[in-house]
DNA sequence: TCAAACATGTAACACGTTACATGATTTG
DNA sequence: CAAATCATGTAACGTGTTACATGTTTGA
């Protein structure tokens, strides 16, 4: 979601959107990198939505649209923020979208937020060891290692979870 | 590539669409898992591109269509397999979609585009090494953890990829 | 008998990318 | 003076999901 994170940078502060296209390639890149064919219809929708005010002001001659978020951008924010994680079984680190912004939410919601984001991949680890003990005498190597990779990987989001970002907030 | 997904299965044995469906779940469902909605358009597509053959039965008053692999879309299955792996920068697992099928590949083929992975992965890395140290005395606890997530993971996937991989085919 | 599994398919929608279109200013 | 950077935007396309539509057989 797209929208989310343009909202949570103009948390941050007033930016265009050339601004945070180059914000996100300072910050975000690695799990959300969108292209200016995303960012100015997502600003415009944020815009009719009503969640943002824009600022326009000719520059050296060139036409700036600085966006500023407003009450009830903070508040959609804030509740999208709040809402459980929703990580994506292929895709770990889509959960990192809500806790790069775990600034702006109070320290306890954010550890229990983790904790949950952590039992669910737990859950889809416990799947694959199943289904691994299901398919183990006939899969091929390559259909094994691919499973084993996904077990492991898991394994490590959950670390990273538990060890590393966890034990660094308290 | 949902498309190829399917002919890689089809190079396994006949099958419908929904025995796929069941074949995914099963299989590469950690990394990749279509929807019938995604499922039957690409097999009108594989046929109309004529890269299967299909076969329509009447099994129990159910129609089924049985779709089977030709020569041409073993060609084209292969030259994709062969292709070099395009490594997402936002999703390492993406890789999977053909370390799964590297069975069908000569064992020095399949080691080469594996290292050729880990060298695009390495270079992931690097560039998210640079940014932590431009970035390192002005970001957010948070942002910096999400950072470390990335390159955390790129280690992990390279580190996978190496011992794990590398070492059990040889 | 009723739900689950078998079996196929379409239409609307969501969400993103690439390429195109435009044009000023700054820097080598 | 040419290229990079600043700055905004649209249109076509790609690729997937969810929900709907339809119907049979099998098992509890």
């Amino acid at each position: 979601m797209t929208e989310y994170i343009l909202l949570g940078f103009l948390m941050e502060k007033d930016m265009t959107g050339y601004d945070m296209k180059q914000h996100m390639s300072m910050s975000t890149s690695y799990f959300v990198d969108a292209s200016f064919g995303s960012i100015y219809p997502s600003l415009k929708r944020l815009n009719n939505k009503g969640f943002v005010a824009l600022k326009e002001t000719i520059e050296n001659g060139k036409l700036k649209k600085t966006y500023s978020i407003n009450e009830q951008g903070k508040v959609e924010f804030l509740k999208w923020l709040s809402s459980p994680i929703m990580v994506s079984r292929t895709d770990i680190s889509s959960a990192l979208e809500k806790i790069f912004f775990f600034r702006y939410l109070p320290h306890e919601q954010s550890i229990f937020l983790i904790e949950q984001c952590i039992h669910d991949i737990d859950r889809y680890k416990n799947s694959l060891l199943e289904l691994k003990n299901k398919v183990d005498h006939e899969a091929d190597p390559f259909g094994l290692c691919t499973l084993d990779f996904g077990i492991d990987c898991y394994d490590f989001a959950m670390h990273w979870c538990e060890e590393y970002l966890i034990n660094k907030m308290r």
